[in-house]
RNA sequence: GGGCCUGUAGCUCAGGCGGUUAGAGCGCACGCCUGAUAAGCGUGAGGUCGCUAGUUCGAGUCUAGCCAGGCCCA
């Protein structure tokens, strides 16, 4: 007997230098490193010229602090969107974007001064904003490497940014816009106040917390009515804050509750009701008013709606006292009967339902609490006082004029100033709004809702509703880092000075100095020579931050040449409906009479593993930095595309362990592939048409038109985690546990040029072409180094298109088939271990098992070598009924396999088991691999 | 407190008009291979479909309420 030579040297086994680890973290700056060096972005608009745009306009990031995972998703997301609409052919030009102007800045400068002990009053206004201005600058810089780190391709040299000078300036043109139209107009508004402070709180600067309130319940003398039952009665409040009763100036009632009219007949002896009085109180209230009143008998005067309410009119109870006006009873929307007497007092200097109340009404606010609290020196028996500590007064002075029917204690949760922990007032203030209905800005809105696409579409539903009951616009802030809000007003009039010129100097000066110049220039500079600066006096107010965002368009898509107006595409959390959703569509409708984009996609928000918030005390906070530092961006983007962020997404170590699984299936996919084509040469060895090929080629061809059809779905929904689960099916059920795992023998084994290999090899090309390129969005910087290493000469996959599918490949006949195919397969392998676990065998190839079927499945099989598929040394297919005792599987019926042993020796070269091994000419070989030996590649790379 | 939304195996997701034992991949357990090898293949165990009522012959799928969580607003 001789020696069986080694002849693993002849089988073509994988090669390939693309690593099985990818070490994303340290590899993944290199491939920014080449982009950088290749320019690509600037390729990729090179490469989009004359190609339809598509504008994914960047919602701005605030410039203040490091990226949290929010930031990643929503950058990510917009990167797969911007590259996936370039592979499918348009010119995707992503211009990212940062909101500098604000509070969080300010506050942050503010922090700076206090710990140096200066006082911010003390500084230049322009010594403030530089610093403001550098620190936005600052955060800008550390965003943008942070931004690029995650793999975000975009115009990065020419970023937007709202404090740039043209930004600012564009923001007044904008405002001249509402201006002179008339829409922008001066009111008051309460606002959340700080007494401490003695200053307007912003929304994110108030937190709520437990107050105990001094409660009283209030009689109003009727003095005019349509309803007999309460001539010479009165109505009864409830309110929680006595201190706002000096403002009060009207009554609000439930257009659609039930009212009742009592007469006191009884009292408990510390009551304070009257027995005779009649009152007026919900009737769903009424057991508890009395109660709390101390009303232990009563009988009932009348019942009325409260519509009949409508023209009632009463005195205030200090009438007499300086309080002489009447207080008339008005229809409101906010009146609940959950809690009071179904009655709410209105003080429009004091609440925002009441302010807005009070205005649709024509009521002023009245002046009465000044910024420290002490109510203004004009306000009767109360001048000097302090709002917090005028309860007592307030019910003794009530109950001297008899208008208090009860009084009591209430803990609640109440509005408390962030940094002082103290309670806050509402306070009336000047304000600039931009109104929704004197340009019909409200219904411009909604119909621009109904224009644009949402996605999901539940966000139209969304914003409509906020939209159809928003009040009016205030674009005013008492701040000093922002745009300066560039109105003169009349000092004698009040009116506001609506010349375009003197608009377009501020604009211009705007331009040259940034608006700084506002606060260092003469205003006779904006004046000019036509107005007198004696008689017109500059605004101190910034514009509010929204303004600034939703005025992106104007300054970046209408500005720049080489994007678009409107954009397709605004992507942003869903807590923008609020925001810059909101904000942009109000700006647009204003001013161009429609909203800026076409389309608006919105995500959810991210949540920890079990669904939580993400935040320190929980200690389940995820960093975009820490993940890139462990697992890398793409497994990061993996986890964006992987995701429904139709909704709430959540992640933790363990849905990143998973990612990097799926990862790893992709990765390892790809290295087989570069290794099984090492040396492939499309043009002298592929395959041309599917009908050339064996059924397992055309049907791995038919999935990927399937797969393809699937993706361009994806793209244009913006929806991928339907499509990389299935991808990822794809590579694991479809190509890793059947196709690739059948082919090995014939790609290791075959001869170089037996057309079997060479069919499967023109596949693998192909699927090393779609999935490079598919990937290429999502995983960018894999796809860029599976890309490198097939074509090293090769600039970058980032100047591709995804692939056409010639329409060949699709055969949906073919897949049906093979459904059944994969059936049988199914018995066999399970048959199989069942051999395995009884120790019969080991590999499959020691197989060669009898398949019984029906003659449905006989006919799906024609054509096909059952053994091939089933990875064994033989199958002895047999149509017939299945044998007493034969392996079946109970959702596959009429297929049952006997098994057997495959006869003869293993073949040393190809392992399969056949009776010809040791007959050829090469010893220990059978005669597919004998003539292999024979015919050694003829190129020099196969070898 | 109000508006919008979410809740199917440990994880990520499927489950047209309500209809037999609720699916997949990953992970896990066990086994195989040792020519994709810190890889590959196979088999298996995992679910009161958030909870409770109701409609129905029949509900993960429809209705109501509740619970938990998220966003926005107060």
């Amino acid at each position: 007997m001789s020696e069986t030579p080694d002849y693993k040297s002849t089988v073509f086994l994988p090669r390939t230098d693309f690593p099985m680890r990818a070490g994303l973290p340290k590899k993944e700056p290199g491939i920014l490193e080449r982009w950088a060096g290749i320019d690509l972005y600037r390729r990729q608009r090179e490469a989009g010229q004359g190609r339809e745009k598509f504008i994914l306009h960047d919602g701005p990031p605030y410039a203040n602090g490091h990226l949290h995972i929010g930031h990643a998703l929503n950058k990510i997301l917009k990167d797969v969107i911007s590259r996936s609409q370039q592979m499918l052919g348009k010119d995707s030009n992503y211009v990212p974007g940062w909101d500098c102007h604000g509070l969080p800045i300010e506050w942050k400068i503010e922090e700076q001064y206090r710990a140096k002990g200066h006082n911010k009053d003390d500084i230049p206004i322009n010594d403030f904003r530089r610093e403001c201005r550098d620190f936005a600058e600052h955060w800008i810089g550390v965003q943008a490497e942070e931004f690029q780190r995650l793999g975000v391709i975009g115009d990065w040299r020419q970023p937007y940014t709202t404090m740039a000078p043209k930004a600012e300036a564009q923001i007044v043109r904008e405002l001249a816009h509402f201006a002179t139209s008339g829409a922008l107009y001066r009111g008051a508004k309460p606002v959340m106040w700080s007494v401490v402070e003695k200053t307007a709180l912003a929304d994110a600067e108030v937190e709520y917390a437990d107050h105990t309130s001094t409660t009283i319940w209030v009689r109003f003398p009727v003095v005019h009515t349509r309803e007999a039952a309460l001539e010479g009665g009165s109505i009864v409040i409830w309110t929680t804050t006595p201190w706002t009763m000096p403002g009060n100036r009207a009554i609000a009632y439930g257009q659609d509750f039930e009212y009742v009219v009592v007469r006191v007949t009884a009292t408990a002896e510390d009551s304070l009701a009257r027995k005779g009085e009649r009152f007026c109180v919900a009737a769903e209230l009424l057991d508890e008013t009395l109660k709390t009143a101390g009303v232990t008998a009563h009988e009932e005067c009348a019942r009325l709606p409260g519509s009949a309410l409508a023209g009632t009119v009463c005195h205030h109870p200090w009438h007499g006292k300086g309080y002489d006006f009447e207080v008339p009873l008005l229809a409101g929307e906010h009146v609940t009967t959950e809690a009071g007497t179904g009655f709410v007092h209105i003080a429009p200097g004091h609440g925002e339902e009441d302010y807005w109340l009070g205005r649709a009404h024509g009521m002023v606010p009245p002046d009465t609490v000044a910024g420290d609290g002490l109510y203004f020196d004009h306000v009767p028996m109360f001048a000097g006082q302090h709002v917090f500590k005028v309860a007592p007064k307030i019910l003794e002075a009530m109950t001297e004029a008899g208008a208090l029917l009860a009084h009591g204690k209430l803990t609640h949760s109440y509005p408390h100033s962030w940094r002082s922990k103290a309670p806050l007032i509402f306070r009336n203030t000047p304000q600039w709004f931009i109104s929704m209905e004197t340009d019909d800005l409200r219904d411009k809105a909604l119909a621009a809702i109904d224009e644009t696409r949402w996605v999901p579409a539940r966000g139209r539903n969304r914003i409509r509703a906020m939209i159809e009951q928003r009040p009016d616009w205030c674009v005013s802030r008492q701040r000093a880092w922002g745009v300066p809000l560039p109105l003169f007003v009349n000092r004698q009039t009040g009116e506001v000075l609506k010349d375009p010129e003197v608009f377009e100097r501020i604009a211009q000066a705007f331009e040259q100095e940034t608006s700084d110049a506002w606060f260092a220039a003469d205003p006779c500079r904006f004046l000019g020579n036509d107005h007198d600066p004696d008689q017109w006096e500059p605004t101190r107010d910034i514009v509010e931050v929204w303004f600034d965002s939703g005025s992106t368009h104007a300054f970046v898509l209408e500005a720049r040449d080489d994007l678009a107006w409107p954009a397709d595409l605004y992507l942003e959390g869903s807590d923008q409906h609020r925001g810059w959703f909101h904000t942009s569509l109000l700006e647009s409708c204003g001013t161009r009479g429609r909203a800026p984009y076409k389309a608006v996609l919105t995500h959810g928000f991210v949540l920890d593993e079990q669904g939580r918030k993400m935040s320190k005390s929980l200690g389940n906070v995820v960093s975009p930095q820490e993940v890139v530092d462990q697992y890398g961006a793409d497994i990061l983007r993996l986890w964006v595309v992987a995701s429904d962020y139709a909704g709430d997404l959540r992640i933790g170590p363990e849905i990143l362990k998973q990612m990097a699984e799926m990862y790893r299936r992709m990765r390892n996919t790809l290295r087989f592939l570069l290794g099984a084509l090492a040396g492939f040469d499309a043009a002298t060895e592929a395959v041309a048409e599917p009908a050339d090929m064996p059924e397992p080629e055309r049907w791995v061809l038919h999935r990927l038109a399937e797969l393809d059809a699937h993706l361009r779905t994806a793209c244009n929904d913006f929806a991928f985690h339907g499509l990389f689960f299935e991808l990822n099916q794809f590579l694991t059920v479809d190509l890793s546990a059947v196709y690739l795992d059948l082919r090995k023998d014939a790609l290791y084994c075959d001869a170089a040029d037996s057309p079997r290999r060479r069919a499967c090899r023109t596949v693998l090309d192909h699927l090393y072409q779609c999935l490079t390129r598919w990937l290429a969005p999502f995983l960018c910087f894999t796809a860029e180094e599976a890309w490198l290493a097939r074509h090293p000469e090769a600039e970058s996959i980032h100047l591709e298109l995804f692939p056409d599918i010639p329409a060949t490949w699709r055969d949906d006949r073919l897949g049906a088939k093979w459904r059944t195919v994969r059936d049988i397969r199914r018995v066999v392998t399970g048959a199989l271990e069942v051999e395995r676990a009884e120790k019969r065998i080991g590999a499959s190839l020691q197989a060669a098992p009898l398949v019984y079927v029906t003659g449905a499945h006989m006919e799906a099989l024609e054509g096909l070598d059952l053994a091939e598929l089933a990875i064994t040394s033989a199958v002895t297919v047999i149509e017939g009924a299945v044998p007493e005792g034969a392996f079946t599987l109970d959702d596959v019926p009429g297929v049952g396999v006997v098994p057997a042993l495959a006869e003869g020796t293993k073949c040393a070269r190809c392992w399969k088991v056949l009776p010809d091994v040791g007959s050829h000419h090469h010893p220990g070989v059978c005669g597919r691999c004998a003539e292999a030996i024979d015919n050694p590649p003829v190129s020099r790379a196969e070898a």
